[in-house]
DNA sequence: GAGTGGTCTAGACCACTCC
DNA sequence: GAGTGGTCTAGACCACTCA
């Protein structure tokens, strides 16, 4: 079942395989977002190593946020579903000048279907004019417009998506894409630009036509680096900023 | 010396302890950026603790971009000046449009001295009126001007920087402070917003006045969370995108 | 008190680098 | 071949959670 650590050329070490057969259990999932993985003694048996060995894996995997370690409690499959807001909001990067937490409302405003475009096709990974899911909504920090995106999705895996299902739902848009579609997104890329306001921007966000925004172009990945979703959100940046902590 | 490990109420682990013992040794300058730290049995021995106990204070540093382990060498101190260009330019997030790494080059303008106002004041963490360096240059990436930056430094500790140093320093700008100035950079915030460019920056970085920039300010950190640097940055994004990876 | 993760140890062996 | 970091094991004990 398991490689012998260095028998073969291509050379993996134990840890590693058990991680990658955790991740499968992940991704087929055997263990779903917000639930306990099995002990670490019951994984070391089962894969028949030692119990540090499997304590190395989820180091790792805890360590890319695909895990939470509770002492005392278990192992659990990290979701966007928390109490913690900061897992919730992991991905939003945007913060109130004060610097004070905001709590951020979701405003949807439209969910339409429609054909992948050339530029959507290729960062979605899908055919061109396959069947993709826009949904246009508002960010509002204290009942005030600061950002308004739209959001591009493979239209096969959300077709259920639809504006009501927006409104309804209490959370973070990835712990309605997680718990209603079973797709976890775990890690991201954004590009950011300054830009210029185009006129209906501008005035969903109370702005002069004109005035500079941040432009912010996200890529999302679930497992396998598998993208599902593409975002472009346009950020006022009068009252907040985009906040990156460099290591 | 070390604290039993289960003996104290406010408790921590004997790695972190060493964590901080080894941490004392890079402030203290007893081991350089670029040098190599002792072996890991031999700090074992010294502190009196098993190898896997100074592994794993070890592995946390190298997580932290502190120190860079080398199979079959040894544990060297990160240096902002390496060989491996992803270290000597770790805080840069700006990419080409193109996707395809260039290599940038830096301008310094002016270099001049000054007391510190208000804003200079608070995030240094010196007192108002204190002395500061002031350095104002541009970053090239091919040939075209895409960033006007202005870099502000407590005073006392950057007694010696002038604008020929800048100019004949061969390296990256933190390089430079670590190696003759001994001040090693490990950790920074950057606040991003769009902003309108003066005319001055635009005339600079070759757009038009009112056109939309990136304004990336930025304060650095050494040990101890001590603030360093403060600098503020104006990015052209036409050709170029500021790329975050999000986890 | 049973079960979980967290710490620490001691020892064996492998992979890599350099002489 | 000597020395370094990298992997893996087995076992002991501590801290935390929950019933």
């Amino acid at each position: 079942m398991l490689q012998e650590a260095h028998a073969s050329p291509t050379f993996s070490p134990l840890y590693r395989q058990i991680k990658s057969l955790i991740l499968q259990g992940l991704e087929s999932g055997e263990w779903r977002p917000g639930e306990s993985i099995p002990s670490e003694t019951e994984l070391a048996s089962r894969f028949g190593v030692s119990q540090g060995t499997v304590r190395k894996a989820i180091d790792e995997m805890a360590a890319e946020n695909l895990l939470v370690r509770r002492q005392g409690k278990g192992t659990y499959v990290a979701s966007h579903n928390d109490d913690d807001p900061r897992l919730m909001f992991r991905f939003l990067r945007l913060v109130s000048e004060g610097g004070k937490l905001e709590a951020s409302q979701s405003v949807p405003l439209e969910c339409w279907r429609a054909k992948a475009g050339q530029e959507a096709a290729r960062t979605l990974g899908i055919k061109l004019g396959a069947p993709i899911t826009i949904i246009r909504r508002l960010l509002k920090f204290s009942a005030k417009p600061v950002v308004i995106e739209e959001i591009y999705l493979p239209g096969e895996t959300f077709a259920g998506l639809t504006l009501e299902v927006l409104q309804e739902y209490q959370g973070s848009f990835y712990g309605l894409i997680e718990s209603r579609f079973g797709v976890r997104m775990i890690r991201a890329e954004e590009r950011l630009r300054a830009v210029a306001a185009d006129r209906g921007s501008a005035t969903l966000l109370g702005v002069a036509a004109g005035s500079p925004l941040l432009s912010v172009e996200r890529v999302s990945f679930t497992y396998g680096d598998k993208p599902v979703e593409w975002r472009r959100g346009l950020y006022s940046t009068a009252d907040h900023y985009y906040l990156n902590e460099l290591f």
